[in-house]
DNA sequence: CCTTTAACCGACCCACCGGTCGGTAACAGA
DNA sequence: TCTGTTACCGACCGGTGGGTCGGTTAAAGG
Protein backbone atom coordinates (compact mmCIF):
# COMPACT_ATOMS: atom_id res chain seq x y z
CA UNK A 1 0.00 0.00 0.00
CA UNK A 2 2.52 2.55 -0.94
CA UNK A 3 1.51 6.54 -0.64
CA UNK A 4 1.84 7.63 -4.28
CA UNK A 5 4.13 10.59 -5.11
CA UNK A 6 1.32 12.83 -6.32
CA UNK A 7 -0.37 12.21 -2.69
CA UNK A 8 2.62 12.71 -0.30
CA UNK A 9 3.45 15.86 -2.25
CA UNK A 10 -0.01 17.15 -1.48
CA UNK A 11 0.19 16.63 1.47
CA UNK A 12 3.41 17.98 2.33
CA UNK A 13 2.96 21.61 0.33
CA UNK A 14 -0.63 21.34 2.61
CA UNK A 15 1.91 20.76 6.32
CA UNK A 16 4.55 23.10 4.92
CA UNK A 17 1.79 25.85 4.49
CA UNK A 18 -0.09 24.91 7.28
CA UNK A 19 2.90 25.08 9.53
CA UNK A 20 3.60 28.88 8.27
CA UNK A 21 0.46 29.86 8.68
CA UNK A 22 -0.22 29.06 12.04
CA UNK A 23 2.93 29.83 13.50
CA UNK A 24 2.01 33.18 11.62
CA UNK A 25 -1.73 34.13 13.01
CA UNK A 26 -2.25 31.24 15.42
CA UNK A 27 -4.11 27.48 14.60
CA UNK A 28 -7.88 28.95 15.56
CA UNK A 29 -6.85 32.16 13.89
CA UNK A 30 -6.42 30.83 11.10
CA UNK A 31 -9.42 29.12 9.22
CA UNK A 32 -8.84 25.93 6.43
CA UNK A 33 -9.60 28.18 3.47
CA UNK A 34 -6.91 30.60 4.30
CA UNK A 35 -4.62 28.15 3.71
CA UNK A 36 -5.89 26.17 0.85
CA UNK A 37 -6.61 29.94 -1.06
CA UNK A 38 -2.93 30.26 -1.14
CA UNK A 39 -1.98 26.62 -2.45
CA UNK A 40 -4.59 27.13 -4.89
CA UNK A 41 -6.44 23.99 -3.02
CA UNK A 42 -9.94 23.06 -2.01
CA UNK A 43 -11.92 21.66 0.79
CA UNK A 44 -12.48 18.67 -1.08
CA UNK A 45 -8.79 18.22 -1.77
CA UNK A 46 -7.61 18.37 1.99
CA UNK A 47 -10.69 16.37 3.06
CA UNK A 48 -9.29 13.80 0.37
CA UNK A 49 -5.87 14.05 2.35
CA UNK A 50 -6.69 14.53 5.87
CA UNK A 51 -9.53 13.40 8.17
CA UNK A 52 -9.73 16.95 10.28
CA UNK A 53 -7.86 19.85 10.52
CA UNK A 54 -6.93 18.57 14.47
CA UNK A 55 -5.65 15.69 12.35
CA UNK A 56 -4.00 17.72 10.02
CA UNK A 57 -2.45 19.73 12.62
CA UNK A 58 -1.03 16.71 14.59
CA UNK A 59 0.37 15.13 10.66
CA UNK A 60 2.27 19.27 11.09
CA UNK A 61 3.55 18.25 14.50
CA UNK A 62 4.91 14.94 13.97
CA UNK A 63 6.67 15.52 10.19
CA UNK A 64 7.87 18.80 10.86
CA UNK A 65 7.90 20.56 13.95
CA UNK A 66 9.43 17.47 15.65
CA UNK A 67 12.50 17.33 13.61
CA UNK A 68 12.82 21.17 13.54
CA UNK A 69 13.00 21.20 17.33
CA UNK A 70 15.43 18.31 16.89
CA UNK A 71 17.44 19.70 14.45
CA UNK A 72 18.33 23.03 16.25
CA UNK A 73 17.82 22.23 19.65
CA UNK A 74 18.43 18.38 20.69
CA UNK A 75 21.21 17.31 17.79
CA UNK A 76 23.80 20.00 18.74
CA UNK A 77 24.13 18.94 22.30
CA UNK A 78 26.10 16.19 20.70
CA UNK A 79 29.14 17.00 21.95
CA UNK A 80 31.92 15.47 23.64
CA UNK A 81 33.26 18.97 24.49
CA UNK A 82 32.17 21.51 27.55
CA UNK A 83 28.35 21.36 27.65
CA UNK A 84 27.42 24.67 28.69
CA UNK A 85 29.08 27.03 25.76
CA UNK A 86 27.37 24.55 23.13
CA UNK A 87 23.46 25.16 25.38
CA UNK A 88 24.33 28.78 24.70
CA UNK A 89 25.44 28.54 21.13
CA UNK A 90 22.60 25.81 20.59
CA UNK A 91 20.18 29.09 22.01
CA UNK A 92 21.31 31.84 20.60
CA UNK A 93 21.02 30.28 17.06
CA UNK A 94 17.67 29.06 17.95
CA UNK A 95 16.48 32.60 18.14
CA UNK A 96 18.29 33.70 15.02
CA UNK A 97 15.34 34.80 12.82
CA UNK A 98 15.33 33.51 8.91
CA UNK A 99 18.47 31.34 8.94
CA UNK A 100 17.58 28.80 6.51
CA UNK A 101 13.42 29.05 7.24
CA UNK A 102 12.20 32.49 8.53
CA UNK A 103 10.35 30.70 11.52
CA UNK A 104 11.72 30.42 14.67
CA UNK A 105 10.77 26.76 15.74
CA UNK A 106 11.65 26.87 19.36
CA UNK A 107 9.10 29.82 20.15
CA UNK A 108 6.07 28.14 17.94
CA UNK A 109 6.32 25.46 21.11
CA UNK A 110 5.79 28.76 23.18
CA UNK A 111 2.80 29.57 21.07
CA UNK A 112 1.39 26.88 20.46
CA UNK A 113 1.78 25.30 24.01
CA UNK A 114 0.18 28.24 25.58
CA UNK A 115 -2.44 27.96 22.17
CA UNK A 116 -3.50 24.89 22.89
CA UNK A 117 -3.66 24.65 26.73
CA UNK A 118 -6.97 23.24 27.92
CA UNK A 119 -8.69 23.39 24.64
CA UNK A 120 -7.15 20.54 23.21
CA UNK A 121 -5.44 18.09 25.28
CA UNK A 122 -4.76 15.46 22.41
CA UNK A 123 -2.66 18.41 20.79
CA UNK A 124 -1.06 19.53 24.29
CA UNK A 125 0.32 16.40 24.83
CA UNK A 126 2.27 16.02 21.34
CA UNK A 127 3.87 19.15 22.16
CA UNK A 128 4.60 18.65 25.58
CA UNK A 129 6.11 15.19 24.37
CA UNK A 130 8.74 17.69 22.31
CA UNK A 131 9.73 19.60 25.42
CA UNK A 132 9.97 16.33 26.97
CA UNK A 133 12.63 15.26 24.69
CA UNK A 134 14.70 18.20 25.09
CA UNK A 135 14.72 18.16 28.06
CA UNK A 136 15.66 14.96 28.66
CA UNK A 137 18.62 15.43 26.62
CA UNK A 138 19.64 18.45 28.34
CA UNK A 139 19.29 16.47 31.36
CA UNK A 140 21.77 14.20 29.99
CA UNK A 141 24.45 16.72 28.30
CA UNK A 142 24.31 18.48 31.68
CA UNK A 143 24.76 15.17 33.73
CA UNK A 144 27.67 14.24 31.18
CA UNK A 145 29.03 18.04 31.97
CA UNK A 146 29.40 16.81 35.28
CA UNK A 147 31.39 13.17 35.07
CA UNK A 148 33.83 15.21 32.56
CA UNK A 149 34.42 17.92 35.26
CA UNK A 150 33.20 20.85 33.17
CA UNK A 151 30.28 21.47 35.91
CA UNK A 152 29.96 21.74 39.47
CA UNK A 153 28.91 18.58 41.45
CA UNK A 154 26.62 20.40 43.41
CA UNK A 155 24.56 21.13 40.75
CA UNK A 156 20.95 20.24 40.22
CA UNK A 157 21.04 19.00 36.52
CA UNK A 158 17.08 18.58 36.21
CA UNK A 159 16.36 21.95 37.34
CA UNK A 160 18.88 23.59 35.53
CA UNK A 161 17.20 22.12 31.96
CA UNK A 162 13.92 23.87 33.93
CA UNK A 163 15.40 26.84 34.28
CA UNK A 164 16.74 26.62 30.55
CA UNK A 165 13.67 25.69 28.71
CA UNK A 166 11.59 28.72 30.90
CA UNK A 167 13.40 31.06 29.90
CA UNK A 168 13.87 30.10 26.73
CA UNK A 169 10.03 30.31 26.05
CA UNK A 170 9.62 33.25 28.08
CA UNK A 171 11.71 35.03 25.93
CA UNK A 172 9.13 34.53 23.16
CA UNK A 173 6.81 36.43 25.47
CA UNK A 174 9.07 39.28 25.19
CA UNK A 175 10.11 39.80 21.99
CA UNK A 176 6.36 39.16 20.34
CA UNK A 177 7.07 42.86 19.09
CA UNK A 178 10.00 44.83 17.77
CA UNK A 179 13.24 45.51 19.20
CA UNK A 180 14.57 41.93 19.56
CA UNK A 181 18.17 42.25 18.77
CA UNK A 182 18.32 43.98 21.95
CA UNK A 183 16.38 41.42 24.14
CA UNK A 184 18.04 38.64 22.42
CA UNK A 185 21.37 40.25 23.41
CA UNK A 186 20.58 40.75 27.32
CA UNK A 187 19.17 36.85 27.20
CA UNK A 188 22.68 35.73 25.82
CA UNK A 189 24.19 37.58 28.16
CA UNK A 190 22.67 36.46 31.71
CA UNK A 191 22.15 32.91 30.66
CA UNK A 192 25.94 32.89 30.48
CA UNK A 193 26.06 34.42 33.68
CA UNK A 194 24.16 32.06 34.96
CA UNK A 195 26.34 28.96 33.44
CA UNK A 196 29.34 30.69 35.32
CA UNK A 197 27.94 30.21 38.38
CA UNK A 198 27.43 25.94 37.16
CA UNK A 199 30.93 25.71 36.72
CA UNK A 200 33.39 23.74 38.26
CA UNK A 201 35.03 26.29 40.68
CA UNK A 202 38.73 26.99 39.26
CA UNK A 203 41.03 25.20 41.18
CA UNK A 204 43.55 27.85 42.84
CA UNK A 205 47.14 27.59 41.71
CA UNK B 1 -22.82 61.89 36.80
CA UNK B 2 -22.55 59.15 39.23
CA UNK B 3 -22.76 55.72 38.40
CA UNK B 4 -25.29 53.97 40.13
CA UNK B 5 -24.60 51.30 42.55
CA UNK B 6 -26.07 48.61 41.02
CA UNK B 7 -24.78 49.56 37.60
CA UNK B 8 -21.43 49.42 39.44
CA UNK B 9 -22.22 46.22 41.23
CA UNK B 10 -23.38 44.37 37.94
CA UNK B 11 -20.33 45.68 35.92
CA UNK B 12 -17.79 44.17 38.66
CA UNK B 13 -19.79 40.94 38.88
CA UNK B 14 -19.23 40.41 35.03
CA UNK B 15 -15.81 41.38 34.93
CA UNK B 16 -14.55 39.10 37.87
CA UNK B 17 -16.04 36.33 36.66
CA UNK B 18 -14.72 37.10 33.42
CA UNK B 19 -11.41 37.16 34.69
CA UNK B 20 -11.71 34.03 35.88
CA UNK B 21 -13.20 32.09 32.85
CA UNK B 22 -11.00 33.97 30.19
CA UNK B 23 -8.04 33.14 32.54
CA UNK B 24 -9.36 29.02 32.84
CA UNK B 25 -10.59 28.63 28.85
CA UNK B 26 -9.15 31.83 27.00
CA UNK B 27 -10.67 34.79 25.36
CA UNK B 28 -11.33 33.53 22.06
CA UNK B 29 -12.47 30.49 23.64
CA UNK B 30 -15.07 31.91 25.65
CA UNK B 31 -18.32 32.83 24.63
CA UNK B 32 -20.10 35.83 26.27
CA UNK B 33 -22.70 33.44 26.75
CA UNK B 34 -20.51 30.77 28.76
CA UNK B 35 -19.88 33.97 31.46
CA UNK B 36 -23.60 35.35 31.42
CA UNK B 37 -25.19 31.85 31.75
CA UNK B 38 -23.23 31.30 35.27
CA UNK B 39 -24.14 34.99 36.38
CA UNK B 40 -28.02 34.39 35.02
CA UNK B 41 -27.50 37.56 33.14
CA UNK B 42 -28.81 38.12 29.64
CA UNK B 43 -27.25 39.25 26.47
CA UNK B 44 -29.23 42.62 27.12
CA UNK B 45 -27.86 43.01 30.49
CA UNK B 46 -24.06 42.92 28.85
CA UNK B 47 -24.42 45.09 26.68
CA UNK B 48 -26.35 47.37 28.23
CA UNK B 49 -22.81 48.30 30.18
CA UNK B 50 -20.09 47.25 27.73
CA UNK B 51 -19.99 47.92 23.86
CA UNK B 52 -18.21 45.11 23.26
CA UNK B 53 -16.27 41.89 23.98
CA UNK B 54 -13.35 43.76 23.22
CA UNK B 55 -14.47 46.94 25.48
CA UNK B 56 -14.86 44.26 28.66
CA UNK B 57 -11.74 42.44 28.43
CA UNK B 58 -9.72 46.07 28.56
CA UNK B 59 -11.75 47.12 31.26
CA UNK B 60 -10.82 43.40 33.23
CA UNK B 61 -7.62 44.10 32.22
CA UNK B 62 -7.43 47.92 33.73
CA UNK B 63 -10.04 47.34 36.79
CA UNK B 64 -8.56 44.17 37.65
CA UNK B 65 -5.46 42.64 36.27
CA UNK B 66 -3.12 45.86 36.73
CA UNK B 67 -3.90 45.65 40.37
CA UNK B 68 -3.21 42.34 41.08
CA UNK B 69 0.23 42.52 38.99
CA UNK B 70 1.14 45.32 40.86
CA UNK B 71 0.13 43.86 44.18
CA UNK B 72 2.10 40.93 43.83
CA UNK B 73 4.69 41.64 41.90
CA UNK B 74 5.60 45.36 42.05
CA UNK B 75 4.65 46.51 45.76
CA UNK B 76 6.51 44.40 47.48
CA UNK B 77 9.66 45.65 45.65
CA UNK B 78 8.97 48.28 47.93
CA UNK B 79 11.43 47.58 50.57
CA UNK B 80 15.31 48.70 51.50
CA UNK B 81 16.54 45.72 51.91
CA UNK B 82 18.96 43.35 49.66
CA UNK B 83 16.48 43.01 46.43
CA UNK B 84 17.11 39.86 45.68
CA UNK B 85 15.88 37.63 48.38
CA UNK B 86 12.72 40.33 47.89
CA UNK B 87 12.64 39.22 44.29
CA UNK B 88 12.55 35.74 45.06
CA UNK B 89 10.33 35.81 47.60
CA UNK B 90 7.51 37.78 45.59
CA UNK B 91 8.03 35.45 42.46
CA UNK B 92 7.31 32.78 44.69
CA UNK B 93 4.38 34.14 46.47
CA UNK B 94 2.93 34.88 42.68
CA UNK B 95 4.17 31.35 41.75
CA UNK B 96 1.77 29.83 44.90
CA UNK B 97 -1.85 28.84 43.50
CA UNK B 98 -5.00 29.75 45.73
CA UNK B 99 -3.07 32.04 48.30
CA UNK B 100 -6.33 34.06 48.55
CA UNK B 101 -7.16 34.18 45.06
CA UNK B 102 -6.85 30.68 43.39
CA UNK B 103 -5.66 32.13 39.83
CA UNK B 104 -2.01 32.81 39.05
CA UNK B 105 -1.75 36.34 38.00
CA UNK B 106 1.72 36.36 36.46
CA UNK B 107 1.24 33.46 34.49
CA UNK B 108 -2.39 35.17 33.38
CA UNK B 109 -0.14 37.51 31.60
CA UNK B 110 1.92 34.96 29.67
CA UNK B 111 -1.57 33.53 28.33
CA UNK B 112 -3.08 36.59 27.40
CA UNK B 113 -0.44 38.12 25.55
CA UNK B 114 0.50 35.10 23.44
CA UNK B 115 -3.46 34.34 22.86
CA UNK B 116 -3.67 38.35 21.70
CA UNK B 117 -0.62 38.46 19.99
CA UNK B 118 -1.33 39.28 16.22
CA UNK B 119 -4.67 39.03 16.85
CA UNK B 120 -5.31 41.99 18.51
CA UNK B 121 -3.18 45.08 18.74
CA UNK B 122 -4.85 47.21 21.32
CA UNK B 123 -5.14 44.89 24.09
CA UNK B 124 -1.45 43.43 23.73
CA UNK B 125 -0.34 46.71 24.59
CA UNK B 126 -2.50 47.43 27.31
CA UNK B 127 -0.58 43.30 28.29
CA UNK B 128 2.26 44.54 27.59
CA UNK B 129 2.24 48.41 29.61
CA UNK B 130 1.71 45.72 32.52
CA UNK B 131 4.61 43.56 32.15
CA UNK B 132 6.15 47.07 31.64
CA UNK B 133 5.16 48.59 34.82
CA UNK B 134 6.86 45.22 36.31
CA UNK B 135 10.38 45.80 34.09
CA UNK B 136 10.86 49.18 35.12
CA UNK B 137 10.09 48.55 38.81
CA UNK B 138 12.53 45.49 38.68
CA UNK B 139 15.40 47.44 37.30
CA UNK B 140 14.85 50.21 39.51
CA UNK B 141 15.11 47.92 42.34
CA UNK B 142 17.77 46.30 40.87
CA UNK B 143 19.93 49.65 40.66
CA UNK B 144 19.45 50.55 43.93
CA UNK B 145 20.80 47.21 45.08
CA UNK B 146 23.86 48.34 43.00
CA UNK B 147 24.04 51.40 44.99
CA UNK B 148 23.38 49.75 48.21
CA UNK B 149 26.45 47.17 47.79
CA UNK B 150 24.09 44.15 47.54
CA UNK B 151 24.55 43.44 43.86
CA UNK B 152 27.89 43.52 42.11
CA UNK B 153 28.75 46.86 39.73
CA UNK B 154 29.35 45.00 36.59
CA UNK B 155 25.60 43.80 36.67
CA UNK B 156 23.43 44.49 34.09
CA UNK B 157 20.36 45.81 35.24
CA UNK B 158 17.88 45.81 32.39
CA UNK B 159 19.43 42.28 31.39
CA UNK B 160 18.40 40.67 34.55
CA UNK B 161 15.06 42.06 34.77
CA UNK B 162 14.32 40.94 31.20
CA UNK B 163 15.76 37.15 32.36
CA UNK B 164 13.63 37.04 35.44
CA UNK B 165 10.73 38.09 33.25
CA UNK B 166 11.55 35.70 30.68
CA UNK B 167 12.26 32.58 33.04
CA UNK B 168 8.68 33.52 35.22
CA UNK B 169 6.83 33.73 31.74
CA UNK B 170 8.38 30.66 30.56
CA UNK B 171 7.45 28.55 33.78
CA UNK B 172 3.72 28.83 33.03
CA UNK B 173 4.26 26.54 29.49
CA UNK B 174 5.75 24.10 32.20
CA UNK B 175 4.06 24.45 34.70
CA UNK B 176 0.42 24.22 32.62
CA UNK B 177 -0.21 20.40 33.91
CA UNK B 178 0.26 18.90 37.32
CA UNK B 179 3.57 18.20 39.16
CA UNK B 180 4.21 21.73 39.58
CA UNK B 181 5.30 21.40 43.15
CA UNK B 182 8.59 19.83 41.50
CA UNK B 183 8.48 22.72 38.94
CA UNK B 184 8.12 25.53 41.05
CA UNK B 185 10.86 24.20 43.68
CA UNK B 186 13.24 23.78 40.77
CA UNK B 187 12.76 27.42 39.49
CA UNK B 188 13.06 29.04 42.86
CA UNK B 189 16.32 26.71 43.17
CA UNK B 190 18.30 27.84 39.89
CA UNK B 191 16.80 31.50 40.47
CA UNK B 192 18.84 31.52 43.96
CA UNK B 193 21.96 29.76 41.61
CA UNK B 194 21.91 32.89 39.17
CA UNK B 195 21.32 35.69 41.49
CA UNK B 196 24.34 34.20 43.65
CA UNK B 197 25.93 34.72 40.92
CA UNK B 198 25.06 39.03 40.80
CA UNK B 199 26.18 39.35 44.38
CA UNK B 200 28.62 41.60 45.01
CA UNK B 201 31.65 39.28 46.22
CA UNK B 202 32.73 38.43 49.20
CA UNK B 203 35.28 41.04 50.72
CA UNK B 204 38.27 38.45 51.55
CA UNK B 205 38.90 38.94 55.46
C1' DC C 1 -9.47 1.97 -25.77
C1' DC C 2 -12.08 1.13 -21.64
C1' DT C 3 -12.45 0.83 -16.67
C1' DT C 4 -11.25 1.86 -12.20
C1' DT C 5 -9.50 4.57 -8.77
C1' DA C 6 -7.05 8.49 -6.94
C1' DA C 7 -7.00 13.53 -6.90
C1' DC C 8 -9.52 17.34 -6.67
C1' DC C 9 -13.64 20.72 -7.07
C1' DG C 10 -16.98 23.85 -4.83
C1' DA C 11 -21.74 24.38 -3.44
C1' DC C 12 -23.90 23.45 0.58
C1' DC C 13 -24.95 22.50 5.62
C1' DC C 14 -24.96 23.79 10.30
C1' DA C 15 -23.34 25.14 14.78
C1' DC C 16 -21.47 28.90 17.05
C1' DC C 17 -20.99 33.53 18.52
C1' DG C 18 -20.71 38.62 18.63
C1' DG C 19 -23.82 42.02 18.30
C1' DT C 20 -28.81 44.29 17.67
C1' DC C 21 -33.21 45.68 19.02
C1' DG C 22 -37.83 46.00 20.50
C1' DG C 23 -39.54 45.07 24.37
C1' DT C 24 -40.70 44.72 30.01
C1' DA C 25 -40.00 45.36 35.05
C1' DA C 26 -38.68 48.13 38.73
C1' DC C 27 -37.55 52.09 40.93
C1' DA C 28 -36.82 57.06 41.71
C1' DG C 29 -38.37 61.61 41.67
C1' DA C 30 -42.12 64.93 41.20
C1' DT D 1 -49.92 58.29 40.92
C1' DC D 2 -47.81 59.43 36.92
C1' DT D 3 -43.49 59.56 34.27
C1' DG D 4 -39.02 58.91 32.85
C1' DT D 5 -34.99 56.41 33.27
C1' DT D 6 -32.15 52.55 34.38
C1' DA D 7 -31.48 47.62 34.40
C1' DC D 8 -32.40 43.79 32.13
C1' DC D 9 -34.63 40.22 28.85
C1' DG D 10 -34.25 37.04 24.86
C1' DA D 11 -35.50 36.35 20.02
C1' DC D 12 -33.18 37.30 16.11
C1' DC D 13 -29.49 38.50 12.57
C1' DG D 14 -25.39 37.67 9.86
C1' DG D 15 -20.71 36.32 9.33
C1' DT D 16 -17.54 32.65 9.96
C1' DG D 17 -15.55 28.27 9.53
C1' DG D 18 -15.28 23.13 10.03
C1' DG D 19 -16.98 19.43 7.70
C1' DT D 20 -19.99 16.87 3.81
C1' DC D 21 -21.07 15.18 -0.58
C1' DG D 22 -22.16 14.52 -5.30
C1' DG D 23 -19.79 15.44 -8.72
C1' DT D 24 -15.55 16.00 -12.67
C1' DT D 25 -10.82 15.34 -14.31
C1' DA D 26 -6.84 12.66 -15.00
C1' DA D 27 -3.77 9.11 -14.64
C1' DA D 28 -2.88 4.10 -14.25
C1' DG D 29 -3.63 -0.62 -15.47
C1' DG D 30 -5.31 -4.14 -18.41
Amino acid sequence: MEMSLKRRETMHRLCAKGLEIFNEKGYYNTSLDDILTELNLSKGAFYHHFKSKEDYFISIVQNLMVQKVYALLVEPLDTFENPLPIIVESLENALEPGRQNEMAYGFMLNDFLTEFHKRNEEISRYLKDIINVWEVNLVSVLKKGKVDGHIARHVDCEGVATYIIASFMGMRTLMMDSSNRQLKYQYIQQLKQYFKSLETERVLA
